[in-house]
DNA sequence: CTGAAAGCGCTTACAG
DNA sequence: CTGAAAGCGCTTACAG
């Protein structure tokens, strides 16, 4: 490549280091062999010296709730036009596997993103060792030292109760998502909270965020009970469940 | 890390080769050494002498269809048990653009698959030229010469007209997809010839797999014919829109 | 503004 | 089985 340009390694790099000091001339020669060889600087090269890497990792649990979907869609793109480039992992297990974190850290990431997956103190650690800054979407962990952007659950919820409990509810179910999600726990607390200064005591059904427990447990619930006023379940997935059992 | 297990580099290297020949003593003494250092080899440096980097390019457009969740996970997976790592991009727009899949190239992926969405064919010269092979997932283009792996739209929409046909069925109507979209086309084909046959001529409304405007055309189409006996959408998302414009 | 040299962290012949 | 050396394709002081 920089023999075609005939200029120095260095110059080549400078073509393409936004801001360095090149003449028009050199500029010109380089972009123009560039182009006819179809050379485009090594980013692996690059980011072995600069310790710049431009990758995020991304990591994200298997489920079927869409909205993560959408989430992905945004992360990527927003990324993108940042400059960075996702790697991308899929965890199937509850927690996010060491293995797959270490695949991170092979690629010396320059950050990672979790959604909706767990993260052991370990892996954390693993992180914070070597630098690499993590952020939580959607969820926190109070043990855990890192970032996290996430909604206020309980107030939502709060709101949401607040606005049956004026429609005159009063036989109310929650069902709930995963236990050990912090989105779940804060919706019901938000949720049951309210009712209870209201002197209302909302039924709780356990639920795990999927479409068929929801379905099985307030399909088993209203043998047992009465039709309730109002049913809160902790997700989309979850109130779609409880609609189609009422349905039937 | 080789002062530490006080060997060489090149021992240090040959214990993270599968099959190079280490003494025992030696491995032991660096994945000890590696144990307490939290030491992982760099993979930008081994891709960059190697040529193998591990990582596998996958583009996917943004759509609303649950089905590509489902199969981001599944290649997600599969290639993570194959030692591969993927690194991923959404693509907004209709066709890959040049600067995603410079991405691809910077980053020396050893391979790039495309769902759901179009590639130009400079794109493909690009990818070729540098030795990527590309694998087109549920679509494939004649014009294209990479592998693509897709399913038999043409008989399968067979079925299903022979299905509706023998329940009966003659006031048909077919929803397309993207009309640039070989499954698209390949479904209506399938679909409409057989129908020909009987000597029936299935309407032919035109979407764009989105679920508004599948309820859009068949909403108007409702207004100006009488319901027709069965109604046939590109994919699940037009069918959602029919049925829901049906129902209202 | 430009080039020569060193170095990023690895792998791979080459000797031993 | 093991180490010294060269090299992968870049960037970054250092001189000029």
């Amino acid at each position: 490549m920089q023999k075609k340009a005939n200029v120095s390694q260095s110059t080549v790099s400078r073509v393409f280091t936004p801001g360095a000091s090149v003449s028009e001339k050199a500029k010109r020669k380089v972009l123009q062999a560039a182009e006819e060889l179809g050379y485009r600087p090594n980013a692996l090269a690059r980011g072995l010296i600069t310790k710049k890497t431009g990758m995020v990792g991304l990591a994200m649990k298997d489920i079927q709730n869409p909205f993560y979907h959408e989430i992905l869609g945004m992360f990527s793109e927003k990324l993108r036009k940042r400059g960075y480039t996702v790697l991308f992992v899929y965890t199937e297990n509850e927690e996010i596997q060491q293995e797959e974190i270490n695949h991170f850290l092979e690629y010396n990431v320059e950050g990672v993103i979790v959604t909706d997956a767990l993260l052991s103190s370990k892996v954390v650690t693993r992180l914070h060792d070597n630098n690499i800054p993590i952020t939580l979407f959607n969820r926190y962990d109070k043990h855990l030292s890192c970032n996290s952007v996430y909604c206020d659950n309980i107030r939502a919820s709060k709101e949401i109760a607040s606005y049956l409990y004026a429609q005159g509810c009063e036989d109310i179910v929650f069902i709930t998502g995963k236990i050990n999600t912090s989105t779940s726990r804060d919706r019901q607390l938000g949720f049951t909270s309210y009712l209870k200064n209201k002197g209302i005591d909302a039924a709780i059904l356990e639920g795990d965020y999927t479409y068929e427990k929801s379905y099985h447990v307030t399909n088993e619930y209203i043998k047992n009970n009465r039709i309730p006023d109002a049913i809160f379940g902790a997700n989309d997935i979850t109130a779609l469940g409880a609609l189609d059992a009422l349905k039937k």
